[in-house]
This record gives structure tokens, C-alpha cells and sequence, in this order.
DNA sequence: GCGCTTTTGTGAAATCTTAAACATAATATA
DNA sequence: TATATTATGTTTAAGATTTCACAAAAGCGC
């Protein structure tokens, strides 16, 4: 359905070429050239030609790429078009602040459930969401039909929280545990760990 | 001083392998191979001995890898033996997540300012610190000597915090704000966006 | 319309990264 | 002590990714 054979490096990029694009498209900027984005962005206006070419040709040789156009085909490509539906497992400080998060509306995604197994907290309000036991992710997830998660609890709870939303059928796991989890083939995670990105940067002190 | 020429991208895993080491060492455990520590984290054995033979030979044949040696070994190689101050730009619901995150401790670094440019906001506590203005980042920043910041404000502020986190002295830079920001040369900048990693996977779906 | 400039999409070349394979060393077994 | 097993560090090969370079197309000015 995508395309056949796209590397994950280049589908990991267009992300950012959108994030760009559609703040350029804010700005009210109507076209742009790989050469423009790529200094914007960091990126060699070849590799980002290279890597929208795997998808298609959206660009006009003399002017450059239209930049709403080419926003709504990276929507498309990432399917993200609609506001898709995310669970959030756990209500701590973290939760609370991906809660209150204005970021996501907008850009695809939507926290619509959120859980967490402090009995201190179930069943208390969390933003318009009442917080919800973690015992039953396996199955309100399944039946709302949610492929997207975010794991917000600490490390040692993280991979329990894991198997219980594959279990739900959950296909893509943000995880904010300092823990690499194991999943089953086809279930996607990524990681964010503040600490392991400083650490990337000390090195070069 | 770190060694000669190592890939950005081995640098990129070291961290990994120091969490995950760091967990084994508080479980008790004495040694592991690279073929264990390689399952543990979806990586091959060959690449992380391949890795950690760029800055020497922690292993012995037969055995494996002393944990707690090889910890100790790199913290010493990402210069996180002793706790770093970082500088906190941005007291919102995410600054308040950070500053409470007990996950810094230990590993290498610790919030010791915390800035914001909203009137409301400075002069107030949060955690243990004052609140301080944003338009002092600059003198109190350099006046510290602190190299590590980590950036959580609205991306319409970011790229004024990071040219004032510059200007300051600072060489690495967290940033929570969802915009490529301009350092100059030999300021390192690392990125967190939940979209941006949530929209890395809707593309599988 | 005609040259001049700009910029795309792409095949080929160069570079970088990962995986495989193996000699060597340490340990365990008997 | 000899043999079998395990696992490192390193060399070599394979694979992946990025950069380069250029033909083709589009716009602009005159």
C-alpha cells in the first residue's frame, strides 16, 4: 500500500520535512526549494530530493516544491490526515504535562484515554479524561480500537504496560521508561530518554 | 582526548549500552557477553563489540564483559562520572516534569537553574529553585560556567533561548521545542518531539 | 522566441555502516 | 594435561546511505 521498499532512515526524515512545511505554510510562504528546506532543516537539498523522490514527484524544476501541496502529500504518506486516536498509560508529572501538551492537535494525534495503576489516582479527573485502571487496557483499547500509545510510567512497570497494550492490539509504542522493551514483530517503538540524548552530547565536551 | 575519529553513530549507541549496563549492575550481575547485552537491546553482538573497540578492550574471551567495569568504563568515555550542572529554560507543565524527572540523579546530571521570561512565573519557587528571568540567562549562565542546557519553551521562543544559551557558553543543548534551531559550530544540539517520533511509525500502520 | 538561470529527479560514485568470519585467548571438563 | 567450549577483537566482505553531477524542464527578461 505505501510504497515497496522505502528505508526506514528516509521515512524517519519526513517527519521533519512536514514539521517544516507546515510551518512555512503558517507563514503564509507559497514555494520552496530543496535548497531553502535543506538549509532550514540541516539536511543536503540532495537528500531531500533523494528521499521525497521515493515517494513520488512533487516538485517543479525552476521554482521548487509548493509548499501546501507538498505538506499534504507527507500527511498522506504518513497518514496522518485524521487525528488518530493515542492511549496514554500513566498520570504522573509526565502524564500530566503530554496531557496539557497543545502540540499534538493539529498534527495527527489526539490523547483520548489515559491509565495508570495508582488506585490514589483512578477514577480521579486528569484534564477532561478520567483516569482509568491499567488492569483494563487490555480491554478498553481493544474495543476503542487504539494503535497508538504512550508509555509515561516508570522503568520497572514498562514492559508489564507494553505486553498489555499489544495485547490490545496496540502497533506503535512512544516510551518514555529508560528501558529497552521487548515486542513482537510488526508492533513499532520509539524512545525518548532526556538522559541517554545528553549523554550523546557530553561525549563531545 | 576521547579518542581519534569515532562515528557520530557509535557515540549515538554508547548510551544505550551504559543504561542497560547500569541495570544489570543494580540487579547483581557480575558479567555478560556482547551476544547477551546484544538481545537485551535488538542489537548484534558484532556490533557492540565492534563499538566498543573503537575506544579499547574491556572484554575478556570466554567470559565477556565485567559489568561494573565496563560501566565505569563508559561513563569515563561520555564524561558523566561526575553530575553536570544543566540549565532548565521554561517553567511550563514540561519544565515542572523535568525538574521533578528523579531520573537525572545518577546519571550524570542535575537541573540547577530554572528560567522563564513570564512575569507571573519569576520570583516563584518550583522544586527547590527560584524561578529566574529569561533576559539573565546570558550573565548567570556564563557567571556558572554550566555547558548543558535543556531548551522547554514554545517553539516561537526557542531559537531566542538557544542564541542567549550560545552567547552563554553553553556546548549541548536539549531541545523540547518542535523547530530545528541555527547553533554555530561545536554547540551540539539533540531533539525531543513527540510528534515527530509518534509520526516515524503512523507510516507503518 | 531565445538565451540565461534555476531547480528538479536520478543514475553513478563515493562514503559510511553493519554483518560475517575467524584467529586467539580464557575457561571448564575430564 | 589435553580437549571442548565460549566469546573477544579484528579483518574482510556486504550492504546501506549519502553525495555528486547532469540532463531535462520551467520561468524570466528582453
Amino acid at each position: 500500500m505505501p510504497a515497496k521498499d522505502v528505508p526506514d532512515i528516509v521515512v524517519s526524515r519526513l517527519p521533519l520535512y512536514l514539521r517544516a512545511l507546515s510551518f512555512l505554510a503558517e507563514e503564509g510562504l507559497q514555494v520552496i526549494s530543496s535548497k531553502e528546506l535543506g538549509h532550514k532543516l540541516g539536511i543536503s537539498p540532495a537528500q531531500i530530493r533523494k528521499d521525497l523522490s521515493h515517494f513520488g514527484e512533487f516538485g517543479k524544476q525552476g521554482t521548487g516544491y509548493n509548499i501546501q501541496y507538498l505538506r499534504d502529500q507527507l500527511r498522506r504518506i504518513l497518514k496522518v490526515t485524521e487525528e488518530r486516536e493515542v492511549a496514554l498509560v500513566g498520570a504522573g508529572d509526565l502524564g500530566r504535562a503530554l496531557m496539557h501538551y497543545g502540540g499534538f492537535a493539529g498534527r495527527g494525534f489526539r490523547i483520548s484515554l489515559v491509565f495508570d495503576n495508582n488506585p490514589q489516582k483512578i477514577g480521579q479527573k486528569m484534564g477532561p479524561f478520567e483516569i482509568l485502571d491499567s488492569e483494563s487496557i487490555e480491554t478498553i483499547v481493544a474495543d476503542r480500537g487504539i494503535e497508538i500509545a504512550i508509555v509515561a510510567v516508570p522503568a520497572e512497570a514498562a514492559q508489564e504496560v507494553v505486553d498489555a497494550l499489544v495485547r490490545a492490539g496496540v502497533k506503535a509504542i512512544l516510551n518514555y521508561a529508560p528501558i529497552t522493551v521487548k515486542v513482537p514483530e510488526g508492533v513499532h517503538v520509539q524512545y525518548i530518554d532526556p538522559v541517554i540524548h545528553l549523554q550523546r552530547m557530553t561525549y563531545y565536551l
